[in-house]
DNA sequence: AAATAAAACTACATACGTGTCAGTTTTTGG
DNA sequence: CCAAAAACTGACACGTATGTAGTTTTATTT
């Protein structure tokens, strides 16, 4: 496989991934993408097999970009509760964006594919944003900042809530005011003042 | 229409809930539902128009029964803590219920009617919710079975945090223990020991 | 029992998505 | 410059879901 071909692979996973967030996971077709590319039927067959498989791509694109997104904005000098705020403010963000995100994308193809063990993106982004916040609370914890008696099982539960409201976003509608007012519970059970 | 017609339409939407909580609901077509009730084609849309009107149909049965249960269970002498605890057992029950259950459904439902506000089933149930458990906390702070200083916002962060679990159920998959913690969890923040 | 109305069925026309493959164009390297 | 390889194309055959029109069966009325 050539240079030529790993950039049109390329080109295709971030044209696909469009369509994916303008339309979901389930109603998108081989079709779509092929006309959103502009390349023909057979060419795409060429590059990859199924809808599915080329969303599984997009979502593992898209998770080292998140990566390398949240690394970025720390700054040295931050305290633990600033990192927290800036996170559930970067969630709050994300889980509203209507149109542009590939939540229900996602919700529906792990529906589709009804837990897949494997390759299970979404647990392994879950289980490594509840250690990196367990970590934060516990720093927070030996610097005064917070007060809590259960880390662990603080972060979980923080996780769980903004599963929550992502998945309460793509159903019943949630307002900018609903998640604010979930955040400064979470701050308030951890003692902290938000700015 | 006469008494019979009822029946068969009440039949076909039975028969028809089978078979959302077996496949969701996409990828259920009418043949699907003509084929369980053991009906033909033509005569299913004397009944209904598409899936779509016969699962909001559905949908209806079941919070009218759902409601019945609820307040079934509920004994005279039962404090405001055994209530909660009760709840909350009863959701988790929900939750873990892998197959027979029309959660994966009615979240496809909504993702694919992307957010009908007239006839939203979820908010209501999940308002109505909060507004229990909110008046269940505020009247065990009173007895001093609680510890609480916002029942409100408790009470919506509970319900945030089930909506988080039954997703996570339905994605990443939630094990009995882990939704336990979570119950303790919550349990805990309010101050009350779990039998 | 015949006439009428209601309910149910069957077969059809339409539409759309899939995956493939024979033929064409483009690229590559000798 | 040309031939072999690689990349690409679009039409085709197949499968499946939809909604309806015309027909048959069942129930009701007189």
């Amino acid at each position: 496989m050539g240079d030529k071909s790993i950039q049109k692979r390329k080109y295709i996973l971030e044209t696909a991934r469009k369509v994916f967030m303008e339309k979901g996971f389930k109603k998108v077709t081989m079709k779509d993408i092929v006309e959103a590319c502009d390349i023909s039927r057979g060419g795409l067959y060429l590059y990859f097999e199924n809808t599915a498989q080329i969303f599984l791509e997009v979502l593992r694109m898209e998770s080292q970009e998140a990566d390398d997104v949240f690394s970025d904005s720390i700054t040295e000098d931050a305290t633990a509760a600033d990192i927290l705020i800036l996170f559930l403010k970067e969630q709050k963000k994300e889980l509203l964006r209507k149109k542009d995100n590939l939540t229900q994308a996602t919700y529906e193809f792990y529906f589709e594919n009804s837990l897949p063990k494997k390759d299970n993106i979404l647990k392994k982004q879950f289980d490594s944003a509840v250690k990196i916040i367990e970590k934060l609370i516990e720093t927070g914890v030996e610097n005064g900042e917070f007060l809590c008696e259960d880390c662990e099982g603080t972060a979980r539960n923080i996780m769980f809530v903004l599963e929550g409201l992502k998945i309460s976003a793509q159903t019943i509608g949630v307002t900018s005011e609903m998640v604010d007012r979930e955040i400064l519970f979470i701050l308030k059970s951890l003692d902290v003042e938000e700015n």
